[in-house]
DNA sequence: AAAAACCAGTTTTTGCCACAAACCCATTAT
DNA sequence: ATAATGGGTTTGTGGCAAAAACTGGTTTTT
């Protein structure tokens, strides 16, 4: 890659999936097909606010999908990557490899 | 890689490192023996006071050393990466590639 | 010679956003 | 009755990325 195209790759970096705990979401919603927000949160180890407010943002942007239904009287909330955060996710990947070391 | 250790994993992501613009800087001048300012300026397409900032963010983390001279009358100062620079932007890397989409 | 433009930055300002703490409201366990 | 759980929202703060303005000199233009 000629240094020239730097410019254009660190501006192709999509900064809602580059946030490190958005990553970590999504690589774990890449993995398991669902999710809820209890094992979000022991999983990741941050506040519920922050967890909160990280998944609005990845939902905001399209790239997570949220279900919510009752479990009994017990309200349950389950994340899915959607098929467009899945590639987003990838297409970041690839973007950000050309910023790695030699 | 278990699920159960991306906890680890988003908290061990360098900050510094992470910053798009800088990962930027660091990838050229893993390349590169010596750029100067104006180089880098161009190349990322950024602004001076943006460009200056992150050189002194790298520049106080250790990551990046920087050398001031004069040519005949006009200033002009370059960069190199640090040994330490050199380690960190490579273990970033392998921790960052623990939350890559599998 | 004076003005305009360039070089190589530094300083200041602005605005967002990650993160934490506190709050909320219902349910269930003790 | 009170504590703990589930799934959040609201509010507050600090840090930082980005741009604009400023600086101090040099070179070029008129």
């Amino acid at each position: 890659m000629s240094v020239r195209q730097i410019h254009q790759i660190h501006n192709n970096i999509n900064r809602v999936v580059h946030e490190p705990v958005r990553l970590a979401i999504l690589k774990i919603l890449s993995a398991a097909k669902e999710v809820d927000f209890n094992f979000l949160l022991t999983t990741l180890g941050v506040t519920k606010g922050n967890l909160a407010t990280h998944i609005n943002t990845l939902e905001a942007a399209g790239l997570i999908e949220v279900k919510k239904e009752f479990r009994g009287k017990i309200p349950r909330t389950s994340y899915k990557i959607t098929r467009t955060g899945r590639h987003q996710f990838q297409k970041y990947w690839e973007n950000l490899k050309e910023l790695a070391p030699e």
